[in-house]
DNA sequence: ATAATAAAGGTCAATAATGGTCAAAGGAGC
DNA sequence: GCTCCTTTGACCATTATTGACCTTTATTAT
């Protein structure tokens, strides 16, 4: 669906990325500008604008001879979710630091849902929860499509 | 006399839509605008008068080259509740007008209510809708300080 | 060791390619 | 004529692409 060159490059990146042991990758910026057939900034772009901390990575770079780009995907393991309704605020801790949900939406749900709960019994939260796993899952797999 | 072009539009993508896979699909605005020989913002006129949140309908879009505009149908289980769902929306659009909540935090709770209700029944719905209606208020208000 | 040179990556501003907004004009059915 | 929906267009905002020029680092020549 998303064709444009930056789009195309993400893609490359974030596929490379989750190949990789230690959710973390080096490439040159000219070599991979060559592999698209676009300038060397256009790299850098895309860089700022899809792969900048708020997203969930971090890039490093050294200039010059054997110059490089590095990015890191920062996440912890994923951890068993059977017991969510017992620890709320772990849980969003938990998937913040997975990326699968940004920093002002773990803001804003971290402050929502203990107002939610505060008038439902333990089997409506529970249902909740599990609701919002699923949405959240789904909801991430359209943004990074 | 015939049907509008604005029906001929809603029809032409409500059969795309339908379909599709997930229920959703991509277009160009200006491609579309083409196709029925009027102006894009006409296409923009029909996606905000029929295919909005109250009908079922999530519109998102990206500007800039190889922009596009993504229309999402969302279940008739999850919009067939009380007025709170719409007032909830109206509430949304008012705090992001406010700068009072943050787009992706708008997006995520367009995303997320839908499949919450999903497993819902209308009393619980509206439980859920009461209550974050008035975190909603609360969290509005320490934003606000 | 030092200076020159080559080999990276970075910045920034201009331009192009989208979609959005809003208010005014048009038109069909009372 | 009045009202509501539709149609249009001028102007706006956002995102992508490109290239000229800059900075940093490694390597080579003296």
């Amino acid at each position: 669906m998303r064709r444009s060159i930056s789009d195309r490059i993400e893609q490359y990146l974030k596929v490379l990325i989750n190949r990789s042991d230690a959710q973390q990758i080096e490439i040159q910026r000219a070599e991979l500008a060559e592999t698209f057939s676009c300038v060397p900034s256009q790299v850098t772009y895309v860089l700022s604008t899809r792969f900048n901390g708020k997203d969930g990575y971090i890039t490093e770079s050294r200039r010059g001879g054997k110059g490089f780009v590095r990015i890191t995907h920062v996440s912890t393991k994923a951890r068993d979710c059977s017991h969510l309704h017992e620890d709320l605020q772990e849980m969003i801790a938990h998937m913040l630091e997975d990326r699968h949900m940004q920093e002002s939406e773990a803001r804003f749900i971290k402050y929502l849902l203990p107002a939610l709960f505060e008038d439902m019994d333990e089997e409506q939260q529970q249902l909740v929860l599990t609701s919002m796993i699923k949405a959240i899952v789904r909801y991430n797999r359209l943004q990074s499509e």
